[in-house]
DNA sequence: CAACAATGTTGACGTTGACATCATTGTTGG
DNA sequence: CCAACAATGATGTCAACGTCAACATTGTTG
């Protein structure tokens, strides 16, 4: 490791700063997030990072950005490698995405921050939508078996979604103080698979 | 303009400052807000606003806290007038709650940010818990109506609160882009009554 | 009315984000 | 091969900020 004393050019401090940066995050939170202390812990001078972010929002969107892919592939990795019944495929999405929300707190802050550079934030929801789309394509998945209840899927989606999304927030904001880290989950996706079980006895009559 | 044109004291800086800051976070977002800005705004010294928040966190946990007192307070007058049946009545508190977030996202932000002072921190749970508990009484209602199955309220409560909030949330930071302002929430809502009805034929009178 | 606490003012310090200007490097066409 | 050139980094500067200490003014209370 000869690590090279003092190169002038850095090699790749575009990511090598966003690597610290989700560091200081998750260690110092946003607030004490500083383009100026990032140059310092690696080594550049204080307006180095100005060539390649040109903003500290234009850093704090790629950040929020690469959470969204992240998190994007951390589902699909879960989910084709989860169980066979719709049930357990969408419980395992459902603690994966409040495993990543618990584990990088700050970062799920930033990513649903309202505050980000309309042109970012374009990209950013696309990332997201990206997400979204499997969730979609699990509850169509289930429908398909039998296992979901008829209904479009976008709108069902959006309310399995809110649920898991809502949970994570809570979670990661200490907002659930009692138990484990896990507190309710168990309950909660519970709640959410009743909730998109199909009917067992057609009301004939009411 | 009966305002006195300067008075050493100005009569309720901290009220003052609240007020003005809540109003520079809806319309320049959290981190337009400054300290010496408000200062400014209302017409006193730059350092007159650390006589009551001894930090610039410490007016943002005041801010958070009104925010939690705020939304308790409309959800429960909201909870008083509302219609009969449990649905309508649930019905009306995710409303507000949604309302609540989309008309004060970055002060909804800002309540459920994870970085607050461990002893703001402390109010600032107690008085989201006192939001919380109204809904599970509300579900308690529900349950001795016959309308809710039974079961641990507080955990029934816990996966209808994170179903609303994380609408709200994703409502609040812009990820609910196509239709109106209430996109899916009819759906959602549908969602978390049937997950929280009881099983097979409701028994209908008692 | 004399202390006193509460509140506001003034001035200073160190840090930060941003910018303009200059220096070094890697690349590429003649 | 080397002379432009674009990328990238360094340096210096600036205004704004949060925080603190020292001081001024006010309202209250014994």
């Amino acid at each position: 490791m000869q690590s090279a004393p003092h190169r002038y050019h850095h090699g790749d401090l575009r990511a090598a700063l966003l690597v610290r940066a989700e560091e200081t995050l998750r260690e110092k939170g946003r607030g004490a997030l500083s383009l100026r202390e990032l140059a310092r812990d690696l080594g550049v001078s204080h307006a180095a990072p100005g060539r390649h972010f040109k903003d500290k929002q234009a850093l704090l969107d790629a950040l929020a950005f690469s959470g969204f892919e992240r998190l994007g592939a951390l589902i699909t990795a879960c989910r084709e490698r989860s169980g066979e019944t719709f049930a357990r495929r969408l419980e395992a999405v459902a603690r994966t995405y409040v495993d990543f929300a618990t584990s990088n707190a700050e970062l799920l802050d930033l990513m649903y921050s309202a505050k980000h550079a309309p042109a970012a934030s374009e990209a950013l929801v696309a990332s997201a939508h990206r997400g979204h789309e499997q969730v979609v394509e699990l509850i169509g998945e289930g429908q398909r078996r039998g296992e979901v209840r008829p209904g479009s899927p976008e709108r069902l989606t959006l309310a399995v979604f809110s649920a898991v999304h809502g949970y994570a927030s809570l979670a990661a904001s200490g907002m659930l103080p009692p138990g484990g880290d896990e507190y309710g989950l168990d309950d909660t996706i519970t709640q959410i698979l009743r909730g998109l079980a199909p009917d067992r006895t057609p009301p004939a009559s009411s």
